[in-house]
DNA sequence: AAAACGGGGGC
DNA sequence: GCCCCAGTTTT
């Protein structure tokens, strides 16, 4: 597999590159945990109105959390993200002088902070070269045969050895970006996949 | 390893 | 109406 050529054609076909939105690291933060198991585009919005109001981490301590509930309840699990982003708030206003954490380990410990949104705030909003696999960054390795295991951490491991550092911060939102468009959990529209002459899988 | 959390969008 | 979704936490 040409690694090289397949990223070529992934910024070829999405030029704006791995973000869309801001990179102010909170912001990167608290969308990435409201997108727990929701869609972009119900996400988005909803991170966006939610900043338009509240947009740092003593304001949303501040915030009545039955407001921020009405701000963002189109996305699922709402009354459960509520809480934790009152709570990460806290604790970022507690123990880390109000910053988002730089570092794996530490941004582990808030809650509803696993190492998917670690990855994707080291990435996106430090561009450090973190690689996050979600579901659609796994569902597309495994179709291209770039891996095999079902368990994303592994999957972390291997893609890290088969594609040069320089790419990995880009690899999630591009492969996202697919997932969503092309490369769909059921029903994959390979006729127009700008991967389909390197894909084993390919349906046509 | 598997279940629970959950409202909204696509079909 | 039914099925699935940018995961994390708990069992």
């Amino acid at each position: 597999m040409d690694l090289e050529e397949l990223m070529r054609r992934l910024f070829e076909l999405y030029p704006e590159g791995y973000t869309d939105g801001s990179r102010d690291p909170f912001f990167v933060l608290i969308s990435t945990v409201m997108s727990h198991r929701t869609r972009d585009n119900v996400t988005y919005p909803a991170a966006k109105r939610l900043f338009e109001r509240f947009s740092t981490p003593e304001e949303m301590v501040e915030a009545d959390v039955e407001e921020i509930e009405a701000l963002i309840k189109e996305v699922g699990f709402y009354r459960v993200k509520a809480g934790r982003i009152k709570e990460i708030s806290g604790i970022l206003l507690k123990e880390y002088n109000g910053r988002v954490p730089d570092e794996m380990d530490t941004l582990l410990k808030l809650p509803g902070v696993g190492r998917k949104t670690a990855n994707c705030v080291l990435a996106h909003a430090f561009l450090k070269d973190a690689l996050a696999v979600d579901t659609h960054v796994h569902r597309i390795s495994n179709r291209l045969g770039l891996v095999e295991t079902k368990v994303p951490e592994k999957t972390e491991i291997e893609l890290k050895k088969i594609f040069p550092q320089k790419y990995w911060k880009h690899i999630n939102l591009l492969l996202v970006k697919l997932g969503q468009n092309i490369c769909r959990p059921i029903s994959p529209r390979c006729e127009v996949c700008v991967l389909n002459d390197m894909c084993p899988k390919i349906i046509l």
